[in-house]
RNA sequence: CGAGGUGUAGCGCAGUUUGGUAGCGCGCUUGGUUCGGGACCAAGAGGUCGUGGGUUCAAGUCCCGUCACCUCGACCA
């Protein structure tokens, strides 16, 4: 056995070194390759299925939600970004702008969209003229491009595919409803469909996006005890309405600044998957959003029969919805095994000579690795039950890490081994932006979220009466 | 931009201290034996040593320049 190979060794620093671990097992997935120029990914087949799964199901959300798609320019004019004077301190550093076209130096630079606020403003001040048009709720699907200085594959990339939600409303009470039902959509779609249970809640100031009034986050918590924001709803208050004149002539004859919302998640998710879910022997990935459901891997495949009974049964599963796939290749069974346990395949089906004969298959969990038999005839039933059971057991087993490793701390002491331990600590804070600096500069974790309806006590830093309880971690 | 590091075959690396025929593992190709947890044998293909200049009889190795990438800081979905 081939123990020593460089995969092996690799995998094993799961827990020391997180991070390698993550890039080894991105790209050795094939998910994705580096593109040529810095900061870019190329999002091969396998890992675009993938987002795929995560666009099928939340689009189905958003519709149901009342949501159209639509699309809008990659190119904004430069001008644009500096109407909101708070947005463009924001993404300023963070643009890629255009200056040529067409061989000539253009009159206005264009910067590449890092988010579409301002272009979208601009046409729904054309689009907008009663109260009758409001509602508006559209998203598109779209890229986006950050100069980022330091980058991971699909946690931070200077280009990444998003969804992006832009709203507008009559009322400041109608818009922050959407902030907050969006809001919901995410968690509940991050626990059902990518087993993610996660922390929702008001970001502080200084973490808000640039522009908004307030923006709500969802964190989820990693392996290793540090956080992601996995997706963010910004409630932007008359900002944007006023400074692209986004009016409406309401029922008693005024003309009024619209309210507007948006809200985000990317392809970052698939990051969230990753190292949410992942252990040492590579990616583990829910039923829900997995590319491939079930791999069946014949055994024994020159024998009589064997390779026909595996295509049978591929064909069987996918007809009964199941994104079933069967491993033809002349790869040994147990290069097979580890190589689709590596890629997260939920479920895999052993079919050789010996079960033929028996009428029945050998079903492995990848979550647990557990296995169990199943009568042939019986196949679509019973993976269709395991891979529920899949899905419902990452859920339940990131949902009790989520509940046993958040901490209380009623000091920069405490706060610090909480973070250190790898968990997410509650503390108080006074709410200035001194000692949020503080805190990150003495323990590197940040504010992630809010958290709303319990006592506050004392903030951690400065001692004086805090104003709020915030969950804090460290944060990717 | 501050600090550190690395560029040699598709991938991972050795060789650089002390200059002397370009190496190893994996992968790839061909043929054969295998196949219930990363099989084996045999034969092959594949490299302007990041790049420009210099020293030398001779440079992957020494000297000067330059470019790219990685890690850690500040910023971020």
């Amino acid at each position: 056995m081939a123990k020593d190979n460089a995969f092996v060794n690799q995998i094993a620093d799961i827990e020391t070194d997180f991070p390698r671990w993550y890039t080894d097992v991105v790209v050795k997935t094939e998910l994705v390759d580096y593109g040529p120029v810095k900061g870019t990914m190329v999002i091969r087949p396998y890992g675009y299925a993938i987002w795929e799964n995560i666009q099928r199901e939340l689009d189905a959300r958003f519709k149901a939600t009342g949501h159209k798609n639509a699309y809008f320019p990659l190119l904004i004019p430069y001008s644009f970004m500096t109407r909101e004077a708070e947005h463009v301190e924001g993404f300023a550093p963070e643009v890629a702008v255009v200056t040529v076209g067409g061989g000539e130096t253009l009159a206005e630079p264009l910067v590449i969209r890092p988010t579409s606020e301002t272009v979208i403003g601009e046409m729904y001040s054309k689009w907008l003229q009663s109260y009758r048009d409001l509602p508006i709720l559209i998203n598109q699907w779209a890229n986006v491009v950050r100069w980022e200085k330091t980058t991971r594959p699909f946690l931070r990339t200077s280009e990444f595919l998003w969804q992006e939600g832009h709203t507008a409303h009559a009322t400041e009470e109608e818009a922050m409803e959407e902030t907050m039902k969006m809001l919901g959509v995410y968690k509940e779609f991050a626990e059902t469909c990518l087993a993610i249970p996660v922390f929702t809640g008001r970001k502080t100031e200084k973490e808000k996006f640039a522009g908004a009034v307030a923006t709500f986050g969802m964190e989820a918590m990693m392996h290793d005890g540090k956080s992601l924001q996995a997706g963010t709803s910004h409630y932007l208050g008359q900002n944007f309405a006023k400074a692209f004149d986004i009016k409406f002539l309401d029922k008693d004859g005024t003309h009024k600044y619209a309210y507007t919302t948006s809200w985000g998640v990317s392809t970052r998710l698939i990051g969230a998957l990753i190292m949410a879910h992942g252990d040492a022997r590579g990616l583990v990935l829910p039923p829900v959003v997995a590319p491939v459901q079930a791999v069946i891997v014949p055994i024994a495949a020159k024998k009589e029969g064997v390779v026909e009974a595996a295509a049978a049964l591929k064909a069987e599963l996918c007809a009964a919805g199941i994104r079933a796939e069967a491993d033809f290749s002349d790869n040994s069974p147990g290069w097979k095994f580890n190589e689709w346990e590596m890629k997260g395949v939920p479920v895999r089906i052993e079919i050789g000579p010996r079960d033929i004969e028996a009428g029945k298959i050998v079903l492995v969990r990848r979550d647990t690795h557990e296995k169990s038999e199943a009568p042939l005839q019986a196949a679509p039933a019973a993976v269709q039950a395991l891979l529920g059971s899949v899905q419902a057991n990452l859920l339940e087993r990131a949902r009790k890490r989520k509940e046993e490793r958040v901490v209380t701390a009623e000091d920069m002491n405490g706060l610090l081994q909480g973070v250190e331990g790898g968990n997410f600590v509650k503390a108080g804070w006074c709410g200035c932006r001194e000692c949020e600096d503080k805190i990150k500069e003495q323990t590197a974790a940040s504010a992630r979220v809010l958290v709303e309806g319990e006592h506050a006590g004392k903030c951690v830093c400065c001692g004086k009466e805090a104003k709020h309880v915030v969950l804090f971690a460290r944060a990717y």
